[in-house]
RNA sequence: GCGAGAGUAGCAGAGCGGUCAAAUGCGCAAGCUUCAGGAGCUUGUCCCUCAGCGGGUUCGCAGGUUCAAAUCCUGCCUCUCGCACCA
């Protein structure tokens, strides 16, 4: 009872966290408490999260989910005896940095710098245990000057090439884009603003030639199901057919997957974007293919999705390979420019596009496959049929089964000279060059007389020059200085290229120089990057799944083929975590007005408190909304667990705490395993809920490291409180001994919690105030300490002044007569007798006689309370002498 | 349209063949505590009934497999995300 008290007053007061949390950030801090090196004999665990976009508002909360999940998962790791390399870095480079310096008058990398700073110390509130030692920005020459070696090696290794072709122009970026920066025919950044189609020269990244291994190895890989759709779908491999058309006695070459169609063609469609369309267009035609050009041009970006399909006919007509027919050619809205070979062979009465077209404009529909149920002419043709089936119409290959067919007219092609197999990707090469200052300069010089020249390995870096005038167009241009350089083969005066480097560069590779970043030699040590790479544990964001993600995994295919690396995978396993949502339900946005910042919520409830509310809610790859409530409850928690932890004193473990602890340890492991942090946290909540004031010394270290990685702060207070050596960070993941876990303990407490419930429902039947002192016999004959079990239970909720007291009947079954004996005796001796509480085992027969007994020698206010594991019969039960006696089952 | 994922109590969210009327948190209700408020503690919270036992109907909808389904299969509906005329 007194034990209640003690409680009490501890629990008023509550914990000062912020002086906890500064003094043990700043100890980690001094003492490099999560420096690594590769110098060691323990396995290695690389954990990384991606690197974030320094933005000038600071870390929001998706960061602070983000690095939490991390975190928990590196401090687990390492405490479970990895050698774990953890590091943080900042993607500095990039436009928002650009157009915020612009706006605010200050240079970019003031900005960025002061960015870094504040974001660096947001992190540390949050606890996170970085390897503060190698972190590293992109726009540091230091880290940029190995941009350019890798672009040089890659432009060595025919990965970089130059080239005029149709682009993708942001007017507000004011620069091009790479295909996979436009969604929904809109910039990434800019999602209002539609991408322009340039004509112009730009930087590009085979990463096409690398296509087929992206997609292989997708499969391999341990990552989210859907990201691996995403790029799978993004590279997009087609296998189909080449088919060689003779057009105004050229020749033409047309992919198609469908080559069982051939005999159906009744036109070919170029599409409007193609480069050589007017190599199609008869004179007599210009004036209308003109006019057809313009109105596609002014037609605006957001009609384009649900655009119908036109075109005009060029006035040229194709030869059929196999029937030698006439085809008329079509150029065409509908037709991608850079997809195969910009043409396609329409065959109308088995392709959606191709019969829309058709039916638009009056012309022939073949049909050239039957259905195998369900004959089909072309007059009752509604929409086209795209199964397969039958061939008729179509020369010798009648009958043919429309699959096979694909394969012998394939084949008759190649033997005629007249097409052959392709395989097609929609991956595009990455467009890598930008018309924008804040990025990596590209190490490239323009000589009149040489042509491209790349810039000798020894100058690098080139540096961005600090004084340009931002304003119209590319800044870097309006520097003479930068721009105006020598030759470095003929040594006369030549220009610098002034594009820099899409920022998807600088990350494609920066995992690599964590591993490394202090070599002043080369981007990273081969030897180095072998021993910490790959990342064992890749966390972030789903938004990169066809940016970043195919632009890292080429960029390590390309070093290992280079000789650089000896891995072809950057991330074999990979976490996304879900996006946080505001108490409103919607995605947390400046523009909604319902974002929550981390540090409002550390300075509020501290960052152990933050850390639990963020993967408590749900699991961490779901998406979840923020709730102060929540918030509240978490802090709760660790308060409760701390202020526990605090007043645990060092003596004997009660076998019931051993085995709450043991199996919670066994449980949360399994769950940071598996990133179920929020199951972890409620095994956590029930073992503080729980356990109790006396612990062994090694079972207190066992539950201050089990929280650990969650809470690190209070537990490194906890540690240093009950006098454990050195941070808890350090210390080993504690292990489970199976042997001290009782699996009968949930049924005990389950009996325990039932017979408590019974006495507040005697109390409440007998109307008993919980000032009055009354007594209770509990009648036990289990073999584990039921009694004082039942007892602490009371006495912690301090409800009632009960008198308990242990009455032994040992087993019952043998006992009846005892029984009968006793109960009375009991009511009698006891003035205020209010309930008597017996327990299982019990035979019907006693629990008749005992209730009989009492019935007939008490008065309606006492109460007989049987409490029975094993059912009796419930018919006999019912007709129970004896009211009002409690019968519970 | 194609691809992926999801639909569980007032809400959030576990569970993914039996131990499920379903963890945990929030909310709500009652009791205790308190000068009061807050906090804290205890209990309850699908429906009916009860002091308890018990019974009924549930896990998007409709079927099916099974001795047994929230969990497996089929169809449908709804939602979210990604790609978007890729021939």
């Amino acid at each position: 009872m007194s034990s209640g008290e003690e409680f009490g007053s501890v629990k008023s007061s509550s914990y000062d966290f912020l002086s906890i949390e500064r003094k043990w950030q700043k100890k980690w801090s001094d003492s490099n408490a999560f420096v690594v090196s590769e110098n060691s004999s323990r396995e290695k665990c690389y954990v990384l999260e991606m690197f974030p976009y320094p933005s000038g508002s600071g870390l929001h909360m998706g960061h602070a989910f983000n690095y939490t999940i991390g975190d928990i998962f590196s401090r687990f790791k390492r405490m479970s005896g990895f050698n774990v390399l953890y590091p943080t870095g900042y993607d500095s480079f990039g436009l928002p940095a650009e157009n915020a310096a612009i706006k605010a008058g200050v240079n970019p990398k003031n900005f960025t710098d002061s960015a870094i700073t504040k974001f660096i110390s947001q992190q540390k509130a949050l606890g996170l245990s970085y390897d503060w030692d190698r972190t590293l920005k992109t726009s540091d020459p230091e880290y940029y000057k190995w941009n350019q070696y890798l672009f040089l090696k890659l432009l060595e290794r025919g990965l970089v090439y130059r080239k005029k072709a149709s682009i993708n122009w942001c007017s507000k970026c004011s620069t091009v884009l790479a295909n996979e920066q436009v969604h929904n025919g809109a910039c990434w950044r800019h999602l209002d603003t539609p991408v322009e189609l340039r004509h112009l020269e730009q930087w590009f990244i085979k990463t096409t030639e690398y296509a087929d291994e992206l997609l292989n190895y997708v499969d391999s890989l341990q990552w989210p199901e859907r990201i691996k759709s995403m790029q799978k779908n993004w590279i997009g491999k087609s296998h189909g057919t080449n088919i060689i058309f003779d057009i105004n006695k050229k020749f033409w070459t047309i992919f198609t997957t469908r080559p069982d169609t051939l005999f159906g063609i009744t036109f070919l469609v170029v599409s409007a974007q193609h480069p050589l369309l007017s190599d199609f267009v008869v004179t007599k035609q210009k004036k209308s293919v003109d006019s057809f050009l313009r109105k596609i041009r002014s037609t605006k970006q957001e009609d384009v999705i649900d655009l119908e399909k036109e075109g005009v006919f060029t006035g040229s007509y194709a030869v059929h390979p196999l029937t030698g027919e006439n085809i008329p050619v079509y150029a065409g809205n509908f037709v991608v420019a850079d997809y195969g070979s910009g043409i396609v062979m329409a065959v109308p009465a088995h392709d959606e596009r191709d019969y829309d077209f058709a039916k638009k404009y009056d012309i022939p529909i073949k049909i050239v496959v039957q259905p195998k149920e369900k004959k089909i002419v072309p007059k009752s043709l509604s929409e086209a049929f795209i199964g397969e089936g039958v061939l008729v119409n179509s020369g010798s290959f009648n009958g043919l089964d429309s699959v096979v067919a694909r394969e012998k007219i394939t084949e008759f092609l190649i033997s005629e000279k007249k097409g052959g197999r392709s395989v097609q990707f929609k991956l595009r090469d990455w467009l890598v060059s930008r018309q924008r200052y804040w990025g990596t300069p590209i190490p490239v010089i323009y000589c009149n007389s040489c042509g491209i020249v790349p810039v000798p390995v020894k100058d690098l870096p080139i540096l961005l020059p600090a004084n340009v005038t931002f304003g119209s167009g590319n800044p870097l241009e309006s520097s003479d200085i930068f721009v105006n350089t020598k030759c470095p083969r003929c040594n006369s005066a030549a220009r610098r290229e002034t594009d820099t480097m899409d920022t998807f560069f600088d990350s494609s590779w920066y995992f690599l120089r964590f591993a490394n970043n202090k070599n002043f030699k080369a981007p990273f040590d081969k030897k180095i990057a072998n021993y910490w790479m790959p990342v064992d544990q890749y966390i972030g964001g789903a938004e990169h799944a066809c940016m970043h993600l195919i632009y890292a995994r080429f960029f390590v295919k390309a070093l290992r083929d280079i000789g650089m690396v000896d891995f072809g995978e950057p991330f074999p396993r990979l976490f996304n975590q879900g996006m946080i949502h505001g108490v409103d339900g919607f995605v947390m946005s400046k523009s909604r007005g319902n974002v929550i910042d981390p540090l409002d919520s550390i300075s509020k409830y501290g960052a152990d408190s933050l850390r639990v509310f963020l993967i408590s809610v749900a699991s961490p790859d779901k998406d979840f909304s923020w709730s102060d409530t929540g918030m509240e409850s978490s802090n709760k928690l660790v308060q409760k667990i701390f202020l526990h932890l605090s007043n645990v004193s060092i003596g004997k473990t009660s076998s019931v705490d051993a085995s709450r602890i043991n199996s919670a340890i066994k449980t949360v492991t399994k769950n940071i395993e598996q990133f179920k942090y929020n199951m972890a946290i409620i095994c956590l909540r029930e073992l503080f809920e729980n356990i109790g004031d006396e612990l062994s010394s090694d079972d207190l270290s066992s539950c201050i490291r089990v929280i650990s990685p969650f809470c690190p702060h209070i537990c490194e207070e906890l540690w240093e409180l009950h006098g454990f050596q050195g941070f808890a960070s350090h210390s080993s993941w504690p292990s489970c001994d199976d042997s001290r876990i009782d699996n009968s303990l949930d049924a005990k407490e389950n009996l325990v919690d039932q017979i408590v419930k019974d006495i507040y429902h005697v109390m409440e039947l007998n109307k008993i105030r919980s000032c009055e002192k009354i007594t209770i016999f509990v009648a036990e004959p289990w073999k584990f300490d039921l009694f004082s079990s039942v007892k602490k239970l009371l006495d912690d909720s301090r409800d009632v002044g009960f008198i308990l007291r242990k009455v032994l009947i040992g087993d019952m079954k043998k006992q009846s007569p005892e029984v009968s004996r006793l109960v009375p005796l009991l009511i009698k001796d006891t003035k205020k007798v209010s309930g008597v509480i017996l327990s299982q085992n019990e035979e019907f027969e006693v629990l008749k006689k005992s209730n009989k007994i009492i019935s007939e020698k008490c008065g309606s206010k006492e109460v007989l309370v049987i409490k029975s594991q094993e059912s009796s019969d419930p018919k006999a039960r019912k007709s129970l002498p004896g009211k009002p006696a409690l019968l519970i089952e």
